[in-house]
DNA sequence: TTAAATCTTACTAAAATAGTAGGAATTAAA
DNA sequence: TTTAATTCCTACTATTTTAGTAAGATTTAA
């Protein structure tokens, strides 16, 4: 889990597909201008969300992007690590097989890192896009 | 709450110094063979450490540093916010008076990030250096 | 007096992140 | 059939952050 601007841009791109998903294909330059995302970066993002089975794209004109699942069964974990390649936030410089730097033991905070990255992932795995959807419809008056 | 290396550097530092405290002053050098960090840099971040009384110095010939409370009072909340500068994992562009990005609305996922945040600050608060200690005296046979 | 240590400041190298640029391919609609 | 809108693809670059180095000043136990 690593959590970047990337990540971020990820999310409320999906938000906001799920948010219009009744309008047929959202083409990348609505969503750059509403959430302020250059549209360069938004095609770069929108790649890897294919790649990864959450969107579907139609091409051409009158074409965009929508949501390969309803937004109560996409998870923001599956956003984040559609985007962001490395999965864990803090790594020991080498883990070999005998333990973190090619000591004998597993570093003093090996297990913490571990347990941190299963409680973000935790986190993320509770929240569907449903959820922040909803969420922005009534905290927005 | 930032996670860098410097972060869990710091963490380790302490964790050693823990596991150590009834030596009297640690000094770095130590503590840089032990745990494989350069002593140069192990040197910022004591400094930061002691701004924000988490070890004390003493300084001259064997002096070194010992911590400022006993393992069992130090949260890892503490450490890593000592050493890591910024405080959020993910910011907004801009959030003025109006909203995120000068908008008039908080972005969709602003919510969520601070609610990571939170989670990910709980979890910190709850682990102590204690922890840690024993962890590691028990998981390394 | 000396050696071991912290303290201080400034610099630099490396990596990651964020973003740009330019054009190819596809397709709806005029 | 042409055009404009759009995704797709690849390469490059600028910026920022992170990690680390360097050099020396200061302090103090022995």
């Amino acid at each position: 889990m690593k959590l970047t601007t990337k990540g971020r841009y990820a999310v409320m791109a999906m938000a906001d597909l799920a948010l219009f998903k009744d309008n047929g294909p959202i083409n990348l330059t609505d969503i750059s201008l509403r959430q302020n995302i250059s549209l360069a970066y938004l095609e770069q993002i929108f790649i890897k969300l294919k790649k990864n089975n959450l969107v579907k794209s139609v091409r051409g004109a009158k074409g965009g992007y929508i949501l390969d699942l309803p937004p109560e069964e996409i998870k923001i974990s599956k956003i984040i690590a559609a985007v962001d390649e490395k999965v864990k936030t803090l790594n020991c410089k080498k883990e070999s097989k005998k333990g973190c730097n090619n000591k004998s033991t597993k570093c003093i905070t090996h297990n913490l890192w571990d347990q941190l990255d299963q409680h973000i992932n935790n986190f993320f795995e509770k929240v569907k896009l449903e959820d922040l959807v909803k969420k922005s419809q009534i905290l927005n008056k």
